[in-house]
Formats: structure tokens, sequence, C-alpha cells
RNA sequence: GCGCCCGUGGCUCAGGGGAUAGAGCGACUGACUACGAAUCAGUAGGCCGCAGGUUCAAAUCCUGCCGGGCGCACCA
């Protein structure tokens, strides 16, 4: 089912398209632009605006003026609530709505509830939303924090723009960093033995390897040690690894993060990566030199070309990146989506380039990169290093300034963009916090809603015929804005930018408060405080469904 | 050197072919004996990094430069 806004839009440009097509044949008019509207960023220019004109002026040899007036007589409305075109500026055409809109689109939200702001771009499309997918080799950081947060509103999002989506954790338990795991946990332990044994450069320098190995030890003592090497790091790896994504499981959950699917890289090893590799053989598509087997990634836009299996007959991380995605492929989804780290990006050329040499559409594996993250706290840069396991970690993020305000702070910003995160600022409980602003709008509805309850004034049953009262540049303002979920939501979800929500949701709440400071609900005369008691009703459900899909709170009290 | 991202008011960032470039914070001035002042109103503050180009129209697209970040492994 399609929202009014949406509606009203199609509406919209189905007439236009046909004005345009008459157009088309009066003038002999070959090529037709496609018919996009679009929101004027100022309301005097009404609600709904098209360029159509201009981008035809050229073919048709006429002033766009012109055009457009021709398409304003050849315009038709179906939906009955176009109330007035103008013709503007250079040559735009200005669609302006008779006032019923609104309280249509107002009564519409009353009647969905919190199903409002679903809309169907997504056609029921099977995504699989790959994020996170951090080495269980320690704990997670902010970067992962970022990359979780995007990865579950994305995934909150499509789904409310009508994709299926399945949400994966690749989890990396095999190969070279369990292998470097393993040492540095053997140094661990022999360490909470006593022993004078040194951490590798490259090792795994976390605390938390040494805490978990220190338990071990208090538990075994040194018993261990009589195991061949061999098998003493194997009991190592297979005590701590179980821990370690054990414990990146609760951070997630801690953060509000869930995932249908974890993916063990081990369970690729060796049967798909051998088919894998050997499917890249057949088709001609591997070499070998200096005793390496080599993957033609360059003959697919890389830069050069990938080893697949080592001089040593080892597979390298690609070559089961590779089966992961064959895998991926042949699972049936329509579309593979993958969160990476800024870190990554230089690997997106290589992993489409493997994927067409299988074979497979690499238009369907978009990559979203999430650029870094820098900590603030007293005004100064946090300092991290990953070598020296120096890193601030997710849960004391959560745990310092509180799941709704990180996320909201990893939210806020495009994904493309490096992200200044102020801690300060972030568990500062004030209005120059932004998620509180937002969180706010909504307790404070509440608080009325609790109020008239307690009043016993009892809002009207809902319907266009109430809310039409609602008629002072604030409420009218509010409730477009209201309105405006559904295509957010569209746009957020095509083109995979959930800080479209965030920006919403803080633009609606501003809304919401200058209404309040405008507009007495409680108080008000009878059948306008009925009416603005629905008004408020339905600002609560949009904000809080807003804030649900970000995987936000919405208090009722603060 | 090559590749990707970023450069927009003092700060942090939206906008990514269209009409007078926006928001928050910060600064200044105002608004609570009525529903939560964690709020609201107003003022000041911009050659959208620089230079070319494409276009009826460029912050937005293209090219080149200049800054900043991140990558450039038979590591993952």
């Amino acid at each position: 089912m399609r929202s009014v806004i949406e509606q009203i839009r199609s509406s919209i440009e189905e007439g236009l398209g046909l004005a345009l097509e008459k157009l088309a044949r009066d003038l002999q008019l070959e090529t037709l632009p496609q018919v996009i509207l679009e929101r004027p960023n100022q309301r005097v220019h009404g609600q709904w605006a098209s360029n159509l004109a201009l981008t035809i002026t050229k073919q048709a040899k006429l002033p766009p003026r012109q055009i457009a007036q021709l398409l304003m007589e050849n315009f038709h409305d179906r939906s009955g609530l176009v109330q007035r075109i103008e013709i503007a500026g250079p040559g735009f055409l200005n669609f302006h709505l008779s006032p019923a809109w609104r309280a249509e689109a107002v009564a519409e939200i009353l009647a969905q509830g919190d199903r409002f702001g679903s809309c169907d771009i997504g056609r029921q499309e099977k995504v699989l939303l790959e994020f996170v997918s951090a080495n269980p080799t320690g704990p997670l950081h902010v970067g992962h924090g970022r990359g979780a947060a995007v990865g579950s509103a994305l995934a909150s999002i499509l789904q409310a723009a009508g994709y299926q989506v399945t949400c994966e954790f690749y989890l990396n338990d095999a190969g070279n960093q369990i292998n470097k795991f393993s040492h540095s946990l053997e140094v661990r332990y022999r360490q909470a033995l006593g022993q004078d044994v040194q951490l590798p450069e490259d090792g795994y320098h976390g605390e938390d390897l040494a805490e978990l190995m220190a338990r071990l030890a208090a538990e075994k003592q040194d018993s261990l040690l009589a195991l061949p090497e061999p098998e003493l790091r194997k009991a190592l790896v297979s005590y701590a690894l179980p821990l370690k994504v054990a414990a990146i499981r609760r951070d997630l959950e801690e953060f509000g993060v869930r995932f249908q699917s974890w993916f063990r890289e081990s369970s690729l090893h060796p049967a798909a990566i051998e088919e894998a590799v050997g499917e890249l053989k057949d088709r001609g598509q591997l070499y070998e030199n200096d005793g390496a087997l080599w993957l033609r990634s360059t003959d697919f836009g890389d830069d050069k070309d990938r080893v697949v299996i080592r001089d040593n007959g080892v597979p390298t991380y690609l070559a089961a990146d590779i089966a992961y995605h064959k895998d991926k492929y042949d699972r049936g989804y329509d579309r593979l989506v993958n969160i990476w780290g800024a870190d990554h990006h230089g690997y997106i050329a290589r992993i489409k380039a493997a994927a067409r040499s299988l074979g497979y559409d690499p238009e369907k594996l978009s990559i979203i990169i999430v650029q870094m993250v820098n900590l603030f706290r007293d005004g100064q840069a946090v300092i991290m290093s990953k070598r020296t396991g120096q890193l601030v970690t997710l849960s004391e993020i959560v745990e310092e300034v509180g799941k709704d305000s990180a996320r909201f702070f990893f939210l806020m910003r495009s994904s493309e963009s490096q992200l200044d995160f102020d801690l300060d600022l972030a568990k500062e409980q004030s209005d120059r916090n932004p998620v509180f602003y937002v969180q706010y709008a909504h307790a404070r509805i509440c608080s009325i809603l609790r109020q008239a309850r307690e009043q016993g004034v009892e809002p009207p049953a809902a319907g266009v015929e109430p809310l039409s009262l609602l008629k002072t540049p604030e409420e009218e303002l509010l409730m477009e804005e209201l309105a405006q979920l559904p295509l957010v939501v569209g746009e957020a979800a095509s083109r995979m930018e959930p800080h479209r929500l965030a920006h919403y949701a803080q633009e609606l709440a501003g809304q919401f408060h200058l209404f309040y400071n405008r507009c007495r609900v409680l108080g008000a005369e009878e059948e306008l405080q009925g009416a603005r008691l629905l008004l408020i009703s339905a600002s609560r459900t949009v904000l809080a469904k807003t804030l649900s899909l970000l995987g936000i709170s919405a208090p009722e009290r603060m």
C-alpha cells in the first residue's frame, strides 16, 4: 500500500508524463526525459515542483516558460488534490496542493500506527547485508561501532522499504590470523604461569587475551604445557575463540545489533575454497608464477593481479573471501551489500573482479565504505593504536555515553565523511546534544497525552474532518513534515544512506517543538484541542518510528 | 607515485545539475505565575579549497592543481 504522499506524487508525475507525451506529439520531439518531481526548498514554491520544461527547451526550440505553459494546459490531475499550478522562475512548474492533503496524510498515520513509513521500493527483493565481520581475536572497537550502527539501521530501513533483509556476520575463524591468535594465546598462557616470554610484534597485544589466559592458567595450572605445541595452541584457541565470539555477540546485542546469520570462514576450508579456485581455473582466470597461483584481476579493473594460492600451497585470505562471495551469490539473493571500513576500500576492485571472473554480476554487489571515526575527549583527539592494543572499545563507549547517544552520533553523518565523535558532548544531557533534542520531543508529547488522559480528555475519532481544523502555519508545517517519512525511508533505502533518517528525526523534532511553543494543546477550544491531540499523537508515532528505524529508544519520560 | 573519501559560516556537518546555499553548536538580544525552558523567537556570520571546462543553469558534472584522511602484501 502506498502512502498518501506517494500517491499524490505519482499522480502528478503521471499527469505530467501524459502532458509531456501530448506535447511531444505536437512538437514532434524524439527523446523524452523522465518526469521527476522535486521538493522545492521554499514553501512559496508549493509542495512539488518540476523542471521538465527547462530540460526540453533546447529540443523543443521554445522558451522554457512557454513550454511550461503548454504542459500546464495539457495537465490533468487524478488525485484531486492539486489546487493550483504556477509557472515560476525560469520555467518551473510549481504544484500547490489543496489543504485537505495534510489532513489525509495525518489521518493515514493515525490509522497505520507504527506501520506508517513503509514503502515498497524494494519489491520484496532479498538482500544479504554483511557488516562488522570483525576478527574474533579481540574486542570490537569504535570503528566497528560505526559499521554496526550503520549496518543495523540500514537493515531496518531496507526492511521498511520493502526489502527482505538478512544480516550476516562473517567470522574469520580460520587462517593466518588464527595462527597469530594462537601464538599470542600461548605467550599469554606462559606469562600467566610466570614464564618470561614476549608477544611477537605482530601478535595481539590486547589485555583481554591476557585475562582469558590468566583464567585458564588458574583453572588448569601448567597441565596444558605437557601437550606438543600444535596441540597446545589448538586447545588454547578452542578455549578462547568461543569466548571471544560470545563477547562480540554480547557487545553487539547491548548496542542493539543482532545478526540472523553468523558465517564461519572455517566452514569454507578446504572444500568450498578448492571448488571456487577450481572454477576460476576452469574459466582460465588463474595462472602460475613464482610457484603461486594468481588471479587475473587486472582483466577486470584491479591495479594488479592477486595471489590466490601461495607458493607454499596455502590459500590466501582472498581465496577464502572469493569462496565466501561465491557462496553468497549461490544462495540466491537479489542483492549483496557489504559494509567495510575505509581501510579496506582498496579491496573492492579485487573482490568485484573475482565476482566477474566467476561469472557473477558485480552490479549485484554493493560495498558501502564507512570512513574512520576520530574520538575526542576534553577537546583532544584520543589516540588509538591497534598494534599496541591501545584502543577504545565499543562497550566502553556504550557504557560511557549510552547506547542511544552512541548510535545517534554514529548515524548522524554520511558514511563517507569521517566522523568526529565528541565523547563529552555525546554524554551531555543538554540541548547541545542532538539525540536528547529528538527524544525530548517524544517525551514531551507523551507527557501531554498523559495529562490529557488524567484530565479525562478524549481525542476524537481519527479522521480527516477533525484534522481539517488545523490551519496555523506551525500546524501545517508539522503535518507536512510528518507526511514525509515514507519518502525519507525510500531515499535512505535506495541510496543506502541511513544518516538521512537521523536528519529527518532532528527536523521533525524541531517542527514539533516549534508547534508546541506556538500552539496550546490542552485547554484550547474543545474541537481544536481534539484536533491537536490527534496531531501530537501522530507526531509521537512518527518520531517513535523514526527512532526505532535508527535503533534508538523513544522514552516516554526523561 | 597510484587509488578511494573529504575540503561549504568561528566549530561539526547537510545539500551532490536548478529558483534567495541550510542545520546544530558557539556569539549576541529576547520569551516561563498555562501542556516538560533538555524548549522557542530574533541578529550577526559564506567568492561552497583554487583554476579552467561542460550546460539555458554548477556547491553539485569533467580536467588539473592545493590541503587533510585512508589504502596500495604470497597480512586479514
